[in-house]
DNA sequence: CTGAAAGCGCTTACAG
DNA sequence: CTGAAAGCGCTTACAG
């Protein structure tokens, strides 16, 4: 990392416009700031100065005097086609409309997210919002105890003193199994992600507790990954069975799987005559002419909001923890709302 | 924006370090940058320490002193389901590389770009990366004149001194052009985006005018919004034409479009049979099963890189304008690389 | 209403 | 090798 950046002509400071204004220093800053006694009509022709000059006040300097930058740390990982993007577009927003400037801290992986949240300290942020990798204690831990606010969307946070909004996924997984139940079917199938991935797991067990609890068997196949592709592959391991032995209830713990299941079964099976599917996420593709699938969709605008009413609490009680907080480890739950479309039957 | 962020026990310094490992303050310091002579014996017990505490350097302080923040500033837009998604987790995969941390600019819109892009002038960002909005002439400058790096991706930069990286979308519209000259079609018709948007336009202009430089007729259709919805009312306007009068080739200046133009011909018209189609930036959606779109890729990779290079020259020039620059107003052109798939007759 | 001074938390010459 | 001091660019009491 060469930088060798010189103080060139570009360093203006307050002190600059300070000068060519004739005031002193403290003035230009009182002139932006808007605290402190200033003449109206030197305070004009303050800014005049500092716009001729193109000069704006440093937000690091003004950081370090006050004590507090208005930042936010936000982790997250690839955007692919996903329902991340989503995510991190509703966030974005709402910490723009906080005053509040994002950092963001990319993972490629979800492994590098420890490491992130570590170099995270360093900025001293307001606090963090964790959307990608799994959250280890002690880092909750260092974020909180520096009187940061700490939130977690989709995943534990690990902490007591954090906050975590997950959709009720294993509730979505039991109103997925129902739904089947209710229609009629008998072979369950559910095709997941990887066996530790958080909310698919429990999106998976949700649905099948319920399955047994009928006294019903159901299958799991996992995947490394939950792409389009992951779910073509589904689909050909679906054509292989006898027909006989085929399942005719899939729940697919995300949408992109099923998507691609039901590319891969395109003109060779029937949904829903031959097989219902459900799907989790409802991504803008889901109702799409081809697809029109059933499936959940996971309430961000709440969610968003959620993380926002935590932050402002924890601004206000000024970093302390909250005695009011019957810390279920900071869990709170979002009702995932099902999307009925025609891989369902339509008579639910 | 209520504060009120108190020096709690939050606000450790390096000043709490030295004293617990009882050394000087500086001495932290250089345990942590390296610079400066240290005792490694010393070193590891500061270091210690501190991990202990829960300390590590305030990165605005430091930014403070050394007078340089390693920060970019990218502004972007909403990541609806689109090509924008990915422009930014390569953008951010870049920036991470370079061990600069990004500061995101949100706008809703982008009549808000401006603004944003004011805004950013407070933090002394390295630079600043565009992907949303319109570029002014002035604003661009006041960036460049403070020593900072100003790109621009697939806008114009307005600005010699700027670096502006665009996907030639003049010569994808004249490609579209030659591939449905060449399957013999010969009505033509162009549906896209706002009369006033940047690269659709080009992207039309560059299509129309190697049609007509053909001697054939062909028409336009603007739409208010790119998306999947608008393209399912072009196809509603389509279908409302006499079969003879229907045109029977389409290029639609984005992907969104076409694939809702698909979707809304679906069952009604037969593509490649009746008319060919072609779409812009090959989003994943675009090959999926039931799409197979032919459209163009943008290079995002090649762009990307490009943008690197240009800050790293930029860093080594250290803000000084590039003599080298044959100010073509730093427009860079990348060319679009077709996906030839089955909405186009397959003997090209 | 205005200015001089202290101080935010660091880094980096400069002495020792 | 270590420490005391100056200074980064601001904001905010404190005097005037």
């Amino acid at each position: 990392m060469t930088n060798g950046k010189s103080k060139g002509p570009g360093s203006v400071t307050s002190r600059d416009v300070a000068k060519a204004a004739k005031v002193s220093q403290a003035l230009v800053s009182r002139a932006f700031t808007g605290h402190g006694r200033i003449a109206p009509e030197t305070r004009e022709r303050i800014l005049k100065v500092a716009d001729d000059i193109g000069w704006q006040p440093n937000a690091l300097a003004r950081s370090m005097v006050t004590g507090d930058a208005p930042l936010v740390a936000v982790i997250t990982t690839r955007l692919h086609f996903d329902w991340r993007a989503q995510v991190l577009s509703h966030l974005l927003k709402a910490v723009q409309e906080w005053h509040l400037k994002p950092l963001l801290f990319y993972a490629e992986s979800d492994d590098q997210v420890d490491r992130l949240l570590e170099e995270s300290i360093g900025w001293r942020t307001r606090g963090v919002i964790v959307t990608a990798g799994n959250v280890q204690t002690k880092r909750a831990e260092a974020i909180l105890s520096g009187g940061r606010f700490f939130a977690a969307l989709n995943r534990p946070a690990n902490h007591p003193g954090a906050f975590s909004i997950a959709t009720d996924n294993t509730r979505g997984g039991a109103t997925a199994a129902s739904l089947l139940l209710a229609e009629g079917r008998r072979r369950f199938l559910v095709i997941s992600g990887p066996q530790d991935s958080w909310a698919p797991s429990l999106r998976a067990n949700g649905f099948m507790a319920a399955i047994r609890a009928q006294g019903e068997a159901v299958t799991v196949w996992h995947n490394e990954t939950m792409t389009i592709e992951a779910g073509k592959d589904c689909a050909s391991a679906f054509l292989a069975l006898p027909a006989g032995a085929r399942p005719d209830a899939v729940f697919a713990t995300n949408d992109a799987l099923a998507l691609g299941f039901m590319d891969g079964l395109r003109g060779k099976v029937s949904i829903p005559d031959d097989l219902s599917l459900i799907g989790f996420d409802n991504l803008p593709a889901s109702s799409w002419t081809p697809y029109q699938l059933t499936t959940f969709e996971q309430p961000l605008d709440e969610m968003v909001s959620r993380i926002v009413d935590y932050v402002n609490l924890h601004q206000q009680l000024d970093g302390r923890h909250d005695p009011t907080r019957t810390s279920d480890n900071g869990l709170v739950h979002c009702s995932p709302k099902i999307i009925l479309r025609s891989t369902t039957k339509a008579d639910q």
